[in-house]
DNA sequence: TCAATTTGACCGAC
DNA sequence: GTCGGTCAAATTGA
């Protein structure tokens, strides 16, 4: 990730930025879409759309997260992927009782990456496995939500970053079922005196203390900015109430990601 | 006793 | 063959 030509930096960019306008014009249909409902089916057009938003942000984290749009896991889309069929036997002679090795990968499509000095998020997960990381000096962890009996598929993943390690990269797949699916999370919106701090906090209204989804676009500079400019943050108010945020808490920090060059997102 | 964590083995993807 | 993700037995702790 540290040794990227200027071509692959530019070609990034231009994905990153891609991505964004993308779920711009989406969100600007959407919007349309709410002030104009056209028909019967408005609603389920608008959640598409939403949908559409959704996979445009998750296609843009995944592009910084994974270091580049060359990443093939990164460009994984949406479906399981490959994973074996474990619908009843086994392919392999039944070297084991049991059903190790038998499962499904999971659906990278649907993922985001959160950097925080916590590990904690305030959802419950059990831990299910460790891994050393060829490329990383700490162990990789993996949880999956306690819920997972009750059909919550919902599974994380936390890395200690190599070059601070207070931090703690997480990666959520999935979202959390385990929840009142119609007490879909409202999202604040709060913009804090935009010329300064571009701060934007996406909060849910769910009495508990778990979920502020803060995003901080104040090191998106210049050329990115007219591409992706604030008025997307904007437009992204009109999707309170059909936007399903992942319902945990969202702390970006992209300070890491420097070979963008003048494209620098912080998120906290 | 039961739930959570640890750990080594297994599996699929590359 | 390597690597990352998952499984489940064994272990630990409340």
């Amino acid at each position: 990730m540290s040794s990227l030509s200027h071509e692959d930096l530019l070609t990034k960019r231009k994905s990153v930025i891609g991505e964004l306008v993308r779920g711009k014009e989406t969100a600007t249909q959407l919007k349309t879409l709410l002030q104009n409902p056209v028909n019967d089916h408005a609603s389920v057009l608008a959640e598409e759309l939403a949908v559409k938003i959704f996979r445009s942000f998750t296609k843009t984290l995944s592009v910084l997260s994974y270091g580049g749009g060359a990443d093939k896991r990164s460009q994984i889309d949406a479906g399981d992927h490959g994973g074996s069929d474990c619908s009843g036997e086994n392919k392999k002679s039944p070297r084991v009782k049991d059903r190790r090795g038998c499962y499904k990968r999971r659906n990278t499509s649907d993922s985001w990456t959160t950097v925080s000095p916590m590990k904690e998020d305030g959802c419950a997960w059990r831990k299910y496995g460790q891994k050393i990381i060829l490329s990383a000096k700490y162990p990789r962890s993996y949880f999956r939500c306690t819920h997972k009996k009750q059909g919550c598929k919902a599974t994380k993943r936390v890395q200690r970053i190599k070059e601070d390690p207070i931090l703690y990269q997480t990666t959520y797949f999935g979202h959390h079922t385990c929840r009142d699916k119609l007490r879909a999370p409202q999202i604040n919106v709060i913009d804090t005196d935009p010329p300064e701090s571009n701060l934007l906090c996406f909060e849910e209204k769910i009495p508990q203390v778990d979920s502020p989804f803060e995003f901080k676009e104040d090191k998106v500079q210049s050329d990115t900015k007219s591409s992706a400019d604030s008025s997307l943050w904007h437009d992204m108010k009109s999707l309170e109430p059909f936007m399903v945020w992942p319902p945990k808490m969202r702390c970006f920090d992209m300070e890491g990601f420097d070979e963008f060059g003048d494209l620098d997102f912080t998120f906290y």
